[in-house]
DNA sequence: TTATTTCTACCTGTTTTCAGGTATTTTTGC
DNA sequence: GCAAAAATACCTGAAAACAGGTAGAAATAA
């Protein structure tokens, strides 16, 4: 098959690994790397002018953080497959850079072959992922999932409410409650979760998917 | 190699769907089906008596919701790798159930050697995905993306402390400023993000993966 | 049928939040 | 250097949230 090879950029701001990196993949010629860059604004600019089907990004970078540019480059382009490239193992750093577009996570101790199949694959819009962070994403921290604390029904139900924005008087409205007991359920989920007033009580929800 | 089966359960409300997947995994000799169920509760009894490497989980249940299900089973047993099986096809949902814990999700018009496989994987501790769900978590939503405000860097400071459950005196405190600016501060990020209160503030900034 | 949990409702008083502004001083980008 | 953006600070009053209780009715499980 014949076509145009894949364009790539890469974003690191150690000019090491942004020419390790290039030296590995101009063997590969169905990629094209079109641009390296050490900051995330430069290669935003870049990225205005410029089709960019693969983005190595190193999301530990000096001017900004990589999740929310990982973000701004989905918005502008949402065709580009950003692949973090990083050596935090943590599990909820992953799950952060999918929920913020992500096509990819690879830890900074990938194989070149395993390297370009990942890129490969990024490429055929699929959702990839390096060994090493397929196995932190098979290994929930089990703090991260025991610690909720048990919810009626109700509660559940009024936890949504207020989540939403609703206020103690809205809810009771629609539910057809008295404010007093709407109230009532609203202390005591703050006094399960342990937290000190709604913002960390939903914080925590949301964190653990209750929401 | 010559090593014990690994033990299986499923859970699905339909009894077509649990013979179907029978039939289809007692060919498969590394793979032992210990239990079939049709309720999460009858599950979750089963798996305390019982050892269970992979659960195929249908998240959609009668008696209980999905992705509390799976936490729950994490949480007692957090070296059950559980596969969700499901027709959702919606990235969040994809997402929170990784999130709970979960080892992989399979789209259910898998095929029967794919799903060995993801099986497979999961057993040897990884993250897997059916062929769709890989294709779904790699087109992220534009609507999930962008309609993020942009936020000063004091406001994303604020916005943390926030969520962190700190009213505006102790913020205020923390950051040597005056009470009345970190007020206008907090107004400014409910009418950035549009919202009546801390409350929905927090949950979109959570779900944004802001914080 | 009991015992337990959940849901309901109430009370008092204090603190915090929110809505509606205005306005000066720093930073920052061009 | 200048314009724009960000950060700072202020004011008032109403609404909502929070702390710290008590307590009866209804549903559920043993």
């Amino acid at each position: 098959m014949l076509t145009d090879p894949a364009t790539l950029a890469i974003v690191d701001d150690h000019p090491i690994v942004l020419e390790g990196l290039q030296k590995l993949l101009n063997n590969v010629k169905s990629i094209q790397i079109t641009g390296c860059f050490t900051s995330g604004m430069t290669f935003m600019s870049f990225l205005k002018e410029n089709k960019v089907d693969v983005l190595l990004l190193d999301i530990t970078l000096p001017d900004a953080n990589g999740i929310e540019l990982c973000r701004e480059v989905k918005a502008i382009s949402p065709e580009t497959h950003v692949l973090a490239l990083s050596n935090h193992s943590e599990r909820s750093m992953i799950l952060q850079m999918i929920q913020n577009g992500a096509t990819g996570y690879l830890l900074k101790n990938i194989s070149s072959e395993e390297l370009v199949a990942c890129i490969q694959e990024a490429l055929n819009g699929m959702i990839t992922f390096s060994r090493g962070a397929k196995e932190i994403m098979a290994r929930p921290s089990i703090s991260e999932l025991k610690g909720i604390p048990q919810l009626t029904k109700r509660e559940k139900e009024i936890l949504q409410l207020i989540a939403d924005g609703k206020t103690t008087p809205d809810i009771a409205q629609q539910l057809n409650l008295s404010p007093l007991t709407v109230e009532t359920h609203r202390k005591n989920l703050i006094q399960k979760f342990q937290v000190r007033n709604v913002a960390a009580l939903i914080k925590i929800a949301a964190q653990q998917g209750l929401l």
